[in-house]
RNA sequence: GCGAUCGUGGCGAAGUUGGUUAACGCACCGGAUUGUGGUUCCGGCAUUUCGCGGGUUCGAGCCCCGUCGGUCGCCCCA
């Protein structure tokens, strides 16, 4: 019979890459605790029409979108993004009531896309997000940067750039891309077809083409900063300076549009430059989004926010040598000297147990050679070795291996030693005494 | 959705003019040494099995077809 394997683009995730994963959400929580940022869990699916809104061109949501009928009628369907989910929920729960404005939230869990796999690029992903949502300001827009830019410096991260432009605002946006429309119109035949398609629907995609990148209606075409009313060149202005003067780097790309249409105003993508990457180099990415708390049927409020890929985090970590696994050694083997005394050395790693101590113990009375094997394998720092004659005494041997140092003590006695050697704010009865 | 390439034990990997007992290394297990290891030595470790399913052949891990999965590029994006 054959394998089951998991499904294509999947994986499972376990043992030491484990750590990994665990290291990068705590850092996660640590960080978001600091800069006030909450944590919302939303569902994993949700009713389709939460991802797939009219006249949405990009292609998460057109081809990618893992879409099912839910016993009757409804479709639902797994997010592949965390943003949309989110603003829903901001509406659903009134949370635009606070009188505290923005909401502040941030969110870690997987995502779930129809596409080819590839390294960096999975049919589940996982996704560390922020969104600030309620209020709207270029310092906002410069603090969702630099949360994720700190992020990637404290697990280390070093060959990365930090792209940035803007839309504008809805006026600004609609100026140009009228210029846009009247631009490409006369050599629209040339262009590929998903830039045929893009005309129509999100004319600002077609800059972003890799297919028609050297056509000359691409070069040529009219450039975004030049239709930007005086309000959204003051914004995008005063979120470049409060970036540089935090001594964030920033590269602006007038190209740069983003994959999903419900962006305005500031966008961004920070990618990895390392040459390891191969072509899923971006690591986090997003923008504002000024009208989809509307959609969702909620006041007119604007949000920004990224997505940060995990798995792409963890392979731009490998590409540039950096190891954030972490050992995880025991404190504690219970070597049985005997099969005899197996059933007691059950009780003696539930007393090291109980003490707190991270704890093993062999469970099969194998040979010496192979119990020590396991107490190197497992990095344990002190052996307690249960056999027969010291039972009788009430007594149990423990061994010290740093020091290899071997005391026999009484049962009652066994945690007290443990204590004296494992736990370094321990204070001995000799000490307190001395006082 | 398009193109290319790969798929041998827990892991790394040999293995083409198709002909057997499928190398070797690591890891693991046992013994020398059933009460003290990390060295050494000895032995065991894919027991119709080479991702899976068909086909060609006297005979296939090596050839053909299909399928599943990985990887790379395109595309897309996290």
């Amino acid at each position: 019979m054959a394998t089951i394997q998991a499904p294509r683009g999947t994986q499972d995730v376990f043992g030491k890459e484990m750590t990994k994963w665990h290291a990068l959400e705590d850092l996660v929580r640590d960080l978001c605790f600091v800069y006030g940022y909450d944590e919302i869990r939303t569902p994993q699916f949700e009713h389709t029409e939460v991802f797939k809104r009219e006249n949405d061109s990009s292609d998460v949501v057109n081809k990618e979108m893992y879409t099912f009928i839910d016993r009757g009628e409804r479709s639902l369907t797994l997010r592949p993004e965390g943003t949309a989910g989110l603003i829903r929920a901001y509406v659903e729960n009134k949370l635009y009531t606070s009188v505290d404005l923005p909401r502040k939230f941030y969110y870690i869990g997987p995502c779930f896309r129809y596409e080819r796999p590839q390294k960096g690029r999975m049919r589940i992903h996982h996704q560390f997000g922020i969104e600030v949502v309620g209020e709207k300001s270029p310092l906002i827009d410069a603090e969702v940067i630099q949360l994720g830019v700190d992020f990637l410096a404290r697990v280390g991260l070093k060959d990365t750039k930090v792209l940035i432009n803007t839309l504008g605002d809805k006026e600004s946006r609609i100026a140009y891309r009228d210029a846009l429309k009247t631009h490409f119109e006369p050599s629209l035949s040339e262009l590929c077809p998903d830039c045929q398609r893009r005309f129509i629907q999100n004319p600002l995609r077609i800059l972003d083409c890799k297919v028609d990148a050297g056509h000359p209606a691409l070069t040529s075409a009219p450039n975004i900063h030049d239709y930007l009313n005086e309000e959204s060149v003051d914004y995008f202005a005063t979120v470049c300076r409060v970036l540089g003067d935090s001594n964030i780097e920033i590269e602006v790309s007038d190209r740069l549009v983003r994959g999903l249409d419900y962006y305005s105003h500031t966008v961004f993508e920070v990618v990895s430059v390392n040459k390891e990457m191969g072509s899923q180099a971006t690591i986090f990415g997003g923008g504002r989004y000024d009208e989809l708390v509307e959609y969702f049927g909620g006041p007119a409020h604007s949000g920004i926010g990224f997505g940060m890929g995990i798995e792409r985090l963890l392979v731009a970590l490998d590409a540039e040598g950096i190891d954030i696994s972490v050992d995880e050694p025991i404190d504690v083997y219970v070597m049985n000297l005997g099969k005899e005394v197996l059933e007691s050395s059950f009780q003696f790693a539930s007393m090291c147990r109980a003490a707190g101590y991270r704890t093993e113990l062999d469970y099969t009375g194998r040979a010496f050679k192979t119990q020590f094997k396991s107490v190197d394998r497992k990095g344990a720092k002190v052996v307690v070795m249960v056999g027969e004659n010291e039972l009788k005494e009430g007594k149990v041997a423990l061994k010290n291996i740093a020091t290899q140092e071997q005391v026999t003590v009484k049962i009652d006695e066994l945690v007290h030693q443990l204590d004296h050697w494992l736990d370094e704010n321990h204070v001995c009865e000799a000490d307190q005494q001395g006082e």
